[in-house]
DNA sequence: AAGACGTGGCG
DNA sequence: TCGCCAAGTCT
C-alpha cells in the first residue's frame, strides 16, 4: 500500500456515518464488557450475542463476579450462544484475572493472549477497543476487506497468512489505530459481506482491487464445509441443553431420551465430562460442574 | 495442521 | 430447501 490514507479516510468517514449502537461500543463499556464481547462474538452473530451479553454483565458486572461462582453458572447462562468451551474459558479468563492480575483486565496483548480461550484475534481486539492499544486486528471480516480492496481476490486465503498480517499492520494509522480497526471490521460487516457484497454502498470502491477487475469468481481451495445434523456436536448440545435446563442432578434416562443413538450419546457425553462442561455425581447422574 | 467444536438465520 | 456463514481457538 503506496497510499493507506487512499484506503483508510473513507473507511473512517464511513464508520462515523453508519457505525452501529452496540453496548460494548458505547463510552461507558468496560474492559471486562469488552472482553464478555469478544469472546461471544467468536463464530457468532451479532444479533445473538446482544441479549446474553446483557444478561451476562448484569449478573456478573466484574471479572471477580463471574470468578465467585462454580464454572457451570456460567454455562448455564451461556444459553444457547454456540460453543459452550467458550464460556469455561471466559470463566476461566475470570478466575485468572483475579488471581493474578488484580482483577483488572489485562491491557497488554501478550497477557490477554496467556488468558483462555483469546487468540491472536481475541487479544488484538481487546488491547485495541478496550483500552486504545496499537495492534493489526485480524478478524474475518478484515481479512475479507482487504482480499477484495487490496488482493483482488473475493476471499482470503483458508488461513491467516503472514502477508496477510504484515498487510494488515502496514495500514495502521499512527493514530487512532483503533478507530480504524472497528470501522474496517464495520464496513466487512455490513457492507462488504461474504455472500452478496453491497459494493453500491462502499466508501471504498472505486479503488477495490476485486471489483476493478470485475469481481472475478474464487479459484482457491474450497472452503471446509460444516455438517452439523447427526453429527456428535449436535448429540452434545442436546445433552447438554438438559443439563442446562436442570438446576440440579439429571438420571441418566432423562439424557438418554434426547438421543436415538447409545454409541454416540455414550462418546458426546464422555466429551462432555472430558470437556469439563458436565460432570457425574455417581454413574448415574450427571449435572454442570460445579 | 487438519479437524473438532454449536446454533440459527438467510439467500 | 439446504448449504453457507457468523468479531476463532485449541489440539
Amino acid at each position: 500500500m503506496r497510499e493507506p490514507s487512499r484506503l483508510r479516510q473513507p473507511v473512517l468517514d464511513w464508520y462515523s456515518e453508519n457505525a452501529r449502537d452496540l453496548p460494548w461500543r458505547r463510552p461507558d463499556a468496560t474492559p471486562w464488557g469488552v472482553l464478555v464481547s469478544e469472546i461471544m462474538l467468536q463464530q457468532t452473530p451479532v444479533a445473538r450475542v446482544l441479549p446474553i451479553w446483557t444478561d451476562w454483565m448484569a449478573r456478573w458486572p466484574t471479572p471477580g463476579h463471574l470468578a465467585a461462582q462454580p464454572p457451570g453458572e456460567a454455562v448455564r447462562h451461556w444459553g444457547r450462544l454456540g460453543y459452550p468451551r467458550r464460556a469455561l474459558r471466559l470463566h476461566g479468563c475470570a478466575q485468572a484475572i483475579e488471581a493474578h492480575h488484580g482483577g483488572v483486565v489485562p491491557s497488554d496483548y501478550a497477557t490477554l493472549r496467556a488468558l483462555p480461550g483469546i487468540g491472536d484475534y481475541t487479544a488484538a481486539a481487546v488491547a485495541s477497543f478496550a483500552y486504545g492499544g496499537s495492534h493489526a486486528v485480524l478478524d474475518t471480516n478484515v481479512r475479507r476487506v482487504l482480499a477484495r480492496a487490496v488482493q483482488g481476490d473475493e476471499y482470503p486465503p483458508n488461513s491467516t497468512t503472514a502477508a496477510e498480517r504484515k498487510l494488515a499492520e502496514a495500514l495502521i494509522p499512527p493514530l487512532g489505530a483503533a478507530r480504524w480497526a472497528v470501522a474496517v471490521m464495520e464496513l466487512g460487516a455490513l457492507v462488504c459481506t461474504a455472500r452478496a457484497p453491497r459494493c453500491a454502498d462502499c466508501p471504498i470502491t472505486a479503488q477495490c482491487a476485486w471489483r476493478l477487475a470485475g469481481k472475478p469468481a474464487y479459484e482457491g481451495p474450497a472452503r471446509k464445509g460444516q455438517t452439523y445434523a447427526g453429527t456428535d456436536r449436535q448429540c452434545r448440545g442436546r445433552l447438554l441443553a438438559v443439563l442446562r435446563q436442570a438446576h440440579g442432578p439429571v438420571p441418566k434416562a432423562a439424557l438418554d431420551v434426547v438421543w436415538h443413538d447409545p454409541v454416540q450419546r455414550e462418546r458426546a457425553l464422555d466429551g462432555l465430562l472430558a470437556d469439563g462442561l458436565a460432570e457425574a455425581l455417581d454413574g448415574d447422574t450427571f449435572q454442570l460442574p460445579a
